[in-house]
DNA sequence: AGTATCTCCTGCGTGC
DNA sequence: TGCACGCAGGAGATAC
């Protein structure tokens, strides 16, 4: 699934491809998305120039003339640029089609639909899905103090809190696991009776964790067949996600996995206090 | 306000 | 080989 790094990746891959160009077409196979793609969104777009491609949390954000185009991926979506003059018939769930002035076409495929294309109307992204959100988590204002501040009196499990969008955003359910295995921590503990010194560690761990699935996002993408988003391509490197009841990197004892919060969790009863 | 649960959807793995 | 089934998951919506 398009994680942060995935996300971001994707990004850069559009941008030079579509920026400062002019839209000529917006065609739309398949409007049912998580939320129906707002009607009169081709007559909006068409004729704009796309301005900028930005990212906050997990949104796309296209700048574009009097407002903002934002996509989400949700859990199976994709977005591939076809060069000009490119044959490439139509798949499944090829639901929207952005073509330019050149002839660049951008299009956004998402089998299970959880995705959006929504806009904003303009030139600030204050939109209600982007207004909560918290701190990009790789940002200087995700650190251990305000984590730490923001956890007291919390009383849902640490993992929970890690992957709430308000407290950071894009720490998805890979890299929370994989996060607080390496910061020792159980995802069951709470977030309000962990200590400072702990949060520091954590913080670490996570952008980490992040800043290195963003070298190896960027790998994968180049050869992303828009195949199914497993995490084929660095489940290598795992330590714990998908691995339970195998043994612990570090103390070979087998991971123990549970449900939190609907999502599956693996973790090192030894290792992770 | 904080917490827990439900929901959307398709593809894949599993068991018969 | 084919089928039914359960599960996976981001994150908003809903119910306490």
């Amino acid at each position: 699934m398009p994680e942060l790094p995935e996300v971001e990746t994707t990004r850069r891959g559009i941008a030079a491809h579509i920026e400062g160009k002019r839209i000529a077409e917006l065609s739309v196979r398949e409007r049912r998305l998580r939320w129906p793609i707002p009607d009169k969104l081709e007559a909006r777009l068409r004729n704009k120039t796309i301005n900028s491609v930005e990212r906050r949390a997990k949104y796309l954000l296209l700048r574009i003339d009097q407002g903002v185009l934002i996509v989400h991926l949700g859990m199976s979506g994709s977005l591939r640029i076809l060069e000009p003059n490119t044959e490439s018939p139509l798949k499944t769930h090829d639901h929207v089609e952005l073509r330019l002035e050149d002839g660049t076409r951008l299009r956004y495929h998402d089998p299970r639909r959880f995705g959006c294309i929504l806009w904003q109307e303009g030139i600030d992204a204050d939109h209600p899905l982007l207004v909560d959100l918290g701190p990009e988590p790789l940002s200087e204002e995700f650190n251990a103090e305000q984590l730490f501040l923001r956890s007291r009196q919390r009383k849902v499990p640490i993992k929970s809190f890690i992957m709430d969008n308000r407290i950071v955003v894009g720490v998805g359910n890979i890299y929370a696991n994989e996060a607080l295995f390496f910061a020792g921590i159980n995802p069951q503990r709470a977030a309000g009776k962990i200590s400072r010194a702990r949060y520091v560690k954590l913080v670490d761990c996570i952008k980490q964790v992040l800043a290195r699935a963003i070298e190896v996002g960027g790998t994968t993408l180049r050869d992303f067949t828009g195949s199914d988003g497993k995490p084929g391509y660095f489940s290598q490197s795992l330590a714990v996600y998908g691995r339970g009841g195998q043994p612990c990197t570090h103390c070979k004892k087998p991971l123990r996995e549970i449900r939190l919060g609907q999502r599956s969790t693996v973790y090192c009863v030894n290792c992770q206090r």
